[in-house]
RNA sequence: GCGCGCUUAGCUCAGUGGUAGAGCGUCUCGUUUACACCGAGAAGGCCGGGGGUUCAAUCCCCUCAGCGCGCACCA
């Protein structure tokens, strides 16, 4: 009689940390110790995924869950396929997010940031993301991730560090970087500027103010910019106002009287309000445009408002007694006396309160985008994003690289567009959780010298007074880097093995934000492709397809739905019915029956085993299936089984491979409930009992052979209890199933 | 404004140029010693509307509608 007592029913808890800690002993999950043998086909080649880092700030969410299970099924099948395969895990310090979270926490604790040094507020932070990586960590064990922890990186090591600088560096000395005094998306609240992608438009009612403005109306929804007008603007091609364009006009703007020329430019759409507008340059991105077009013709642009999105006039009105009214106001403030102010005089037009348009806010707290004039670090983005382009399009010229694939293809497009559309890269954040600029600036000249090593004297003025930039770099400029910086780029045996990568797997949201740029800064720094393909996996949303959030209250813990039902479970239910690029539904039910299908595989597992008598046993230990079978003559129907069996195997291969991983766990799953144990084991079952003994072999050598089959096939989807069972396999010189044959 | 996606059984979704599929749910039956986290069976769909290509369309093309989403400097 077998050896082994199974449970009835399967009780993951048992089992899943006590599996896993065999694996991590065992080394398996670093390429160096599943070395696959000699006469392997596949023994020389690499495949490789560089773990998309979470955010050491919290817990893991379902998308994490998510994304370690597509790739842990990738890893695990190619492992079994006998490739050298890596995964390698890392941390993500995220800066602003994770400021913004340890910002959230002070308040809590009615601190601020600003009350706080520099390097206490850094080190403070340091603490918090070493505490919840650790936690992240285990819970990525939970979930059966076959990474190598031995490669684990975090994005603040210190060669990380020291190469993302050198990046920045390179870009510089080549052109590719630039102080530009520009036009910033700029949030009050978080105190720091962006890039365009971290800000979001949403439409709004607004009112729209026609404004009397010398010889013009021009219509605004923010007169409160008004006293920092440079020019008001016409279309060259508007009738109305052809014989005033290049005058000079006199403007009331209530603090004063301002003289401003009128220009013409064909952005000017004449049939928009009065088709006069009035041009304020370091407050709205448009008129900030017509400013760069008309430089010679406008007065520099004067700002109003400050940092803290609060009237600063009094210092362009000194002498006017109403600009002391404004100063320190907030926006809106200042918004709703402007208008007081100006129906007093009788300057207001008119009020059209159903104008609908967009504006910017902060992706993060959703308050109004104030756009700031601002010196700030500027990476130029065409030369990169033409690389990218390429290599998309027709791959590499270098060393005849093939095209980088999507999957699904449809996200190429998007890529296209944004790139093709793309404007110069913000990489300057006005926070302190991050990689510090290396750049420095002499207090006298104002040069700006690029270095890493402290900087004593200008080397154009001899001054002594030189800063360092306060800033950091946004966090997506060193995560771009990540795939060849975590390999440990330039000379690495790593990256010289397991460069460019095989997938990159990561979520459609950051498309733009990580993946487009990855491959902008791979290409730039190591000339290569960063990842062959681009697994792009949509959003978890709940059972009702809303998103999940915090204040919705239908956010699922995955540790928690662990401990329910166990990771394996888990695992089935995020992937079966999840085909790439589309948002998942995620209800409790759909875990409930990948429970049950776990039950499901104990149970025939136990029928079998308990079923395998001595010689079929003796007879398992051998590791070719032909030395299995040895003498059992098989009956017809049990070959064709067997036969039907390979095919099955054949097909879930290709499934997995061409990356439809929810067909082939729906196969498999499919498979072993409705043949194998409805049919399969059912037809046995009489013959198991019967009197010929040659039959009943048969019968029990095709029960285990497809048993172990089944185990197999199922090892990277589920791998917990697949493992526990195959332990209990009576197999001689077994290896552990993580590094089986498939 | 530009672009993308979706519309198939009550729900969530697969799918293929040749008379419709899965999971969950529903209904009926069943306590056969692997499993009630089970088994046997059933009901349930003009595959969003219209047009076209084709011997044949849920699948290809055009168009309309509804929903969702991305990008975007129109005051």
């Amino acid at each position: 009689m077998v050896n082994f007592q199974f449970d009835k029913p399967y009780n993951h808890q048992e089992v899943e940390d006590k599996i896993y800690k065999l694996w991590e002993e065992s080394g398996y999950f670093a390429p160096e110790a599943h070395q696959p043998e000699a006469g392997n086909p596949n023994s020389k080649k690499t495949f490789t995924i560089i773990m998309p880092p979470p955010n050491a700030n919290g817990s893991l969410h379902l998308g994490h869950a998510l994304m370690l299970a597509l790739e842990d099924i990738m890893i695990r099948y190619y492992r079994m396929r006998g490739f050298k395969t890596l995964w390698l895990p890392g941390a993500d310090h995220a800066g602003f997010e994770t400021q913004v979270v340890y910002e959230k926490k002070l308040e809590k604790e009615g601190r601020n940031r600003f009350e706080i040094p520099r390097e206490q507020f850094y080190e403070e932070i340091w603490d918090f993301t070493q505490a919840n990586k650790k936690n992240m960590e285990s819970q990525i064990r939970r979930l059966g991730a076959s990474c190598d922890w031995s490669r684990e990186k975090f994005t603040l090591d210190e060669d990380i560090i020291s190469k993302t600088q050198d990046t920045f560096i390179k870009l510089y000395k080549d052109g590719l970087i630039y102080r530009g005094n520009r036009l910033v998306h700029w949030c009050p609240k978080h105190q720091t500027g962006f890039s365009d992608l971290e800000i979001i438009h949403e439409e709004k009612l607004d009112a729209l103010y026609y404004i009397k403005y010398g010889p013009f109306v021009v219509a605004t929804v923010r007169p409160e910019t008004i006293f920092g007008d440079s020019a008001v603007a016409v279309n060259p091609k508007d009738k109305r106002y052809k014989n005033l364009i290049g005058k000079e006009i006199e403007v009331d703007v209530v603090v004063g009287k301002l003289k401003l020329k009128v220009i013409a430019d064909s952005v000017i759409d004449s049939k928009f309000g009065t088709g006069a507008v009035k041009i304020t340059p370091a407050h709205d991105s448009n008129d900030y445009e017509i400013w760069q077009r008309h430089k010679k013709e406008i007065k520099e642009p004067v700002e109003v408002i400050n940092k803290y999105a609060k009237m600063d006039l009094v210092r362009h009105f000194p002498r006017s007694e109403e600009a002391k009214k404004y100063e320190g106001l907030k926006v809106l403030e200042a918004r709703k006396l402007i208008v007081e102010d100006l129906e007093k005089r009788g300057l207001m037009e008119k009020i059209d309160s159903t104008y609908r348009h967009n504006v910017a806010l902060c992706y993060k707290c959703k308050n109004m985008i104030e756009p700031r004039l601002m010196s700030q670090w500027f990476v130029k983005m065409e030369p990169l994003a033409k690389s990218a382009i390429e290599a998309v399009k027709k791959g590499l010229p270098a060393g005849r690289q093939g095209k980088i694939k999507f999957i699904p293809e449809r996200f190429k497009k998007v890529y296209f567009h944004w790139l093709k559309n793309i404007r110069d890269w913000n990489i300057s954040r006005q926070i302190v959780w991050g990689i510090r600029i290396p750049a420095w600036q002499c207090q006298n000249c104002e040069e700006w010298i690029i270095s890493k090593e402290k900087i004593e004297k200008c080397p154009k003025c001899g001054n002594f007074k030189i800063e360092q930039d306060k800033d950091v770099f946004d966090t997506w400029f060193s995560s771009s880097q990540w795939p060849f910086l975590a390999l440990g780029w330039p000379d690495s045996k790593d990256y010289k093995t397991f460069y460019p990568t095989t997938v990159m797997e990561t979520g459609w949201d950051i498309l733009f934000f990580w993946v487009a740029r990855m491959i902008m800064l791979g290409i730039y720094k190591t000339k290569k492709i960063p990842f062959k393909y681009i697994y792009l996996h949509g959003l978890v949303r709940d059972e009702f397809k809303q998103k999940m959030s915090k204040s919705k209250g239908n956010v699922v813990d995955p540790l928690g739905v662990v401990n329910e039902y166990g990771a394996d479970a888990l695992r089935m239910a995020l992937i079966i019915g999840n085909a790439p690029g589309n948002d998942l539904a995620f209800s409790e039910d759909k875990i409930r029956g990948y429970r049950n299908f776990a039950n499901k595989i104990w149970q025939a597992s136990r029928f079998v085993l308990m079923n395998a008598n001595r010689a079929e046993q003796r007879a398992a230990q051998k590791s070719e299936p032909r030395q299995r079978r040895g003498k059992i003559k098989l009956t017809a129907r049990d070959r064709k089984r067997l036969k039907e069996f390979e095919a099955l195997k054949k097909k879930i291969a290709k499934q997995i491979e061409s990356f439809k991983f929810y067909l082939a766990a729906e196969e498999i799953y499919h498979y072993f409930w409705h043949t194998f144990c409805d049919k399969i084991i059912e037809e046995m079952k009489p013959r198991l009992q019967g009197k010929d003994e040659k039959d009943k072999q048969s019968a029990q050598f095709v029960l285990l052979e497809i048993l172990r089959g089944c185990l197999k096939i199922l090892h990277p989807f589920m791998p917990f209890i697949t493992e526990e069972i195959w332990s209990a396999l009576p197999l001689k010189d077994k290896k552990m199933l993580i590094i089986e044959k498939w």
